[in-house]
RNA sequence: GGCAGGGUAGCUCAGUCUGGUCAGAGCGGGGGACUCAUAAGCCCUAGGUCGCGGGUUCGAAUCCCGCCCCUGCCA
């Protein structure tokens, strides 16, 4: 059994969770299924980011406490997460003592290895960017995306670190491992960066109290990747003994805009550290309408838990990882198109395709052989599963979601059709041909027991579910699954699966 | 301004690296035969200047040049 590692971003306490974060959850939550369902000993790792200016003023906006507002904010995301069945086995946040630790331990390294320095810093610094901004960027004066904002000259006694030193060896790193960096199109974008050379970055700050205390050097607070980054080694207890366990991490999980975080400055702050780099760096892409990122009134309209509520979790679980691949962009005309969009896929796929297969299926085994199932073999339908498993599982250790959950659904779209062919209502009538109806009737019961195991990962809730109708018990891992078939089916009679959604009129 | 990705049927996309069954898939729409089933499933049906203009070639969505537009990152 191998150690699988693996983390998603940490999410910034500035507002609720929306449908960006919950579609980065669920998607790591379906790689992290997969592979405990392929045997590996899984350990996955969420949390917040809960530091910074932007969540001390927030609070003081409000009038309480930085950690008052964390608190609840996590807990607004952890209940989502909770309803949305991902499955995480730990949940990191910046304010908590371990994460200190951690990140004091590593400045210290990083500082002992001789790659911080002091120096003096002066420019234009924007309060909302929380960054300080060359002159050419200003507009009148102001910051083009804080207009409102002021603009204040600073000078700052800062600690930088030696980034610029790190270039060679990156570069040297990613062409010796091109998995670091996916998919393709995200590596070119790292190793052009990398051409052009690096400069060193700030690992501290002196105006921004709301953060962890930089080890020996009083009112001074670390900056931002000094404390967002190091949760994926504060999580599993850095610097102490189990880390090693643990480390390195085999899959980062994170959004395409923050890759050269995580593939120059993460690498070179563990290179730095003497620590190893972790396996996979995946920078996914993103949920848009109307070709553009998502507004604020427009992730309002796509409210999490009416979207929850709308099909129920798994349905839209299902949904996030069928229209939007894995590896890039997906946009939807508008907010209308997208929940159109959910209700098509949620009846084509899941109630006519999936749910309405297990319903005939299970209808017809009761029916013709009182729900007995002899074991499955040799027809054709048996070669497409076989084909179908073989393209998910290389599919989904290639992270290509999208490819695997389709090649889950070509078993549905394959028994449908061999029903039609087969016409097992006529071969029940044929006392001559009963062996065939049992083979038939087999094979649609190893497509639908196989199809909840590939579906597991997805739709863990609803795979669950049909593999009791099915008659099975526990559900069982991959490997297993050839063994482990349903033999008869349960007595008790099935609501079912996914009601067709009949969509109300629209008004207006 | 630099870098990257993209502009193909009503919608979302595949195909472009390795030029000639490349004009495709899914959904939606239209028609048909069945009946085990959630009026679901199955079969048939899409004639879209493959962003625009040149060029190379016997032949280009696919290669080359120029241009327009969209998106993201960086500046």
């Amino acid at each position: 059994m191998s150690r699988y590692y693996l983390t998603t971003a940490i999410d910034y306490s500035n507002g609720d969770p929306h449908i960006g974060h919950a579609y980065e959850k669920v998607g790591a939550d379906v790689i992290a299924r997969f592979h405990r369902l392929a045997g590996d000993d899984v350990h996955f790792v969420i949390g917040m980011d809960e530091h910074g200016q932007k969540v001390a003023q927030e609070a003081a906006a409000q009038g309480r406490s930085p950690q008052d507002l964390v608190d609840e904010l996590a807990a607004r995301f952890e209940a989502v997460w909770g309803r949305l069945h991902i499955s995480h086995d730990d949940f990191i946040r910046t304010t908590e003592p371990r994460h200190t630790t951690a990140v004091q331990a590593l400045v210290r390294r990083i500082r002992d290895a001789g790659d911080l320095y002091e120096d003096r810093y002066e420019g234009y610094y924007c309060t909302g960017c929380e960054a300080f901004k060359r002159e050419a960027e200003l507009e009148d004066g102001k910051c083009p995306i804080h207009p409102s904002r002021e603009i204040v000259w600073t000078e700052e006694e800062n600690w930088f670190f030696r980034l610029s030193a790190y270039r060679d060896r990156l570069l040297e790193h990613i062409e010796a491992h091109p998995e670091f960096v996916q998919p393709e199109s995200r590596r070119n974008e790292i190793l052009r960066l990398l051409e052009g050379g690096l400069e060193d970055i700030s690992a501290s700050r002196s105006r921004v109290p709301w953060g962890v205390p930089f080890p020996d050097e009083d009112g001074h607070t670390v900056y931002v990747w000094f404390d967002a980054l190091p949760n994926y080694i504060s999580a599993i207890g850095y610097p102490g003994d189990g880390f090693a366990d643990t480390w390195p991490a085999a899959l980062h999980v994170i959004g395409k805009d923050i890759t050269r975080f995580h593939c120059v400055i993460w690498p070179a702050m563990l290179l730095s550290a003497g620590l190893e780099l972790p396996d996979v760096v995946w920078g996914h892409g993103f949920v848009k309408i109307g070709g553009g990122k998502l507004s604020k009134s427009e992730a309002k309209q796509l409210d999490l838990d009416q979207l929850i509520d709308r099909h129920g979790p798994d349905a839209f679980r299902y949904f996030l990882l069928r229209e939007i691949p894995w590896d890039r962009d997906r946009d939807f005309p508008s907010v209308e198109a997208f929940l159109d969009q959910f209700d098509e896929r949620y009846n084509s796929d899941l109630a006519n395709d999936l749910g309405n297969l297990l319903n005939r299926t299970v209808a017809m085994a009761r029916k013709y052989r009182d729900g007995a199932i002899v074991p499955p073999g040799g027809t054709a339908l048996d070669d497409a599963i076989d084909d179908a498993l073989e393209t998910y599982v290389d599919a989904m250790r290639q992270h290509r979601l999208h490819d695997g959950l389709d090649a889950a659904m070509t078993i549905v779209r394959a028994a449908n059709g061999f029903i039609d062919s087969e016409e097992p209502w006529k071969l029940a009538r044929e006392p001559k041909r009963a062996e065939r109806l049992d083979a038939v009737l087999a094979a649609l019961a190893r497509g639908l027991a196989t199809t909840a195991v590939l579906l597991q990962p997805f739709i863990p809730a609803k795979a669950a579910e049909m593999w009791e109708r099915l008659g099975g018990d526990e559900m069982p891992a991959l490997a297993e699954l050839p063994h482990r078939l349903p033999t008869a089916l349960p007595e008790r009679a099935d609501s079912v699966l996914f009601p067709r959604f009949e969509r109300e009129p629209r008004s207006g």
